[in-house]
DNA sequence: ACTGGCTCTCAGGAACCGCTCAGCGAATCA
DNA sequence: TGATTCGCTGAGCGGTTCCTGAGAGCCAGT
């Protein structure tokens, strides 16, 4: 795990989203704190100084700009990930992804989240810890996205990606559907669980068909898991 | 990295272009002190010695051509680099890049600004760390900006050239479109991500084509990377 | 003024992807 | 064993993303 515990400042109004990214945030064990407003996270930081903020750039008082720009110009350093919505016009964002920063559309997934989160404290705070997962004779280069079973490159659509990532992320593990669901997909997604039984038939086709033993198993009436062979 | 610590004094009188420059130096592991006018960049240099400054040479009190001159009298030899509204008139500049100096016009990529002081830092302190980056049959000498692929010498223009640099700095590492275009383009450029991927067509005739592999893969939905052959 | 190179925009088309659905098979239960 | 539920997967539609050629506007050099 990456700095299983970095200081986390989330900063959105919307209490659900609030809810939703500081309860799993700290499931994935980070040190979270979260608030409502710019002035409020402002005040947080000169406090707490947070690794990396999480920050809405819709605020009900100061926008996310705003704050930003307050935080820089006092000699805060750390990076920011931003959440915009899809429908600000790019020019809005450019300029924001400033040395470690980076973005988010809204609706996000959130193991998109973590994932970059996880990414921009890897480079951020030195870490010799390699951006490649392991899980059996898969590997994911989670810079590169480049993905291999045993030893043979194989290639993957965007959802596929984050599926498998949220799999070897939790291999031998348990997920029911509707947790995958929640956690690959955007938030405000609502369709059918169907959609991950899909999913699933695609990764087995390019994954299970390539090793002795499928990795990918079934369990009826709770949902998937990913097992490594001989833990 | 050159001189990962090489001290810089920025002095610019907009809180949010010197708080851009500040942010982006300090990630690129330049230890930064900013200031906002003529006197306070003259204190500051007698208190602080810095290997470079980053001058704008419209300032509210004193110019940046009264700085330089006040700070060279009192024999201060480090590097400037001048940041200069485009239309200031030629000879103003020409007088400027006397020495080691060197200039820069508003608006600025911040990649070139990095590129720049990299490129400074490199010749002032002797440094045998070279200036030409490899990945893979692709070369580019940062100096003298000639750029070849498996041995052939090819020709890019300013942009194309940007670009190139900054996909071989981040070689075998995913960037998405905004990012690269906050990274290549002038802070103010508020186009469409479009041009992006023109000019990775561009670039793909100038490279792809002379290389057995292609080197610039496309991640669909992520980005584009450039991928140096066997990691 | 003319020319050529460069940046940037735009639009057509192609490839790809997400998602739904339906039919079949497998597991489960009475 | 038969009925029912659950899961798998092929087919396909509609939308998105990406690529590239064409061209307008701009600037520099001649």
């Amino acid at each position: 795990m990456t700095e299983p515990s970095a200081k986390i400042l989330v900063v959105d109004d919307e209490p659900h989203i609030r809810d939703l990214l500081t309860t799993s945030l700290r499931f994935a064990g980070f040190d979270v704190r979260a608030v409502g407003a710019g002035a409020a996270a402002i005040s947080a930081v000169l406090e707490d100084e947070p690794d990396l903020i999480l920050l809405d750039v819709m605020l009900p008082d100061i926008s996310g700009f705003g704050v930003t720009k307050r935080l820089r110009a006092s000699g805060f350093t750390s990076p920011i990930l931003f959440l915009t919505a899809k429908d600000d016009t790019e020019d809005k964002i450019t300029g924001l992804t400033v040395g470690g920063d980076d973005y988010v559309t809204k609706p996000f997934s959130l193991d998109e989240i973590i994932a970059r989160i996880k990414a921009i404290l890897r480079r951020t705070m030195a870490e010799t810890d390699d951006a490649t997962i392991h899980v059996g004779e898969l590997s994911m280069n989670q810079d590169t996205h480049e993905v291999s079973v045993a030893g043979e490159d194989i290639e993957l659509s965007p959802t596929e990606f984050k599926l498998l990532r949220y799999l070897m992320l939790n291999a031998n593990r348990v997920l029911s559907k509707s947790q995958i669901l929640d956690h690959v997909w955007e938030y405000d997604f609502n369709g059918d669980v169907g959609i991950v039984e899909s999913y699933i038939s695609y990764l087995r086709r390019k994954i299970d068909d390539r090793v002795s033993e499928p990795m990918i198993v079934t369990k009826r009436g709770f949902g998937y898991m990913l097992k490594s062979p001989k833990a």
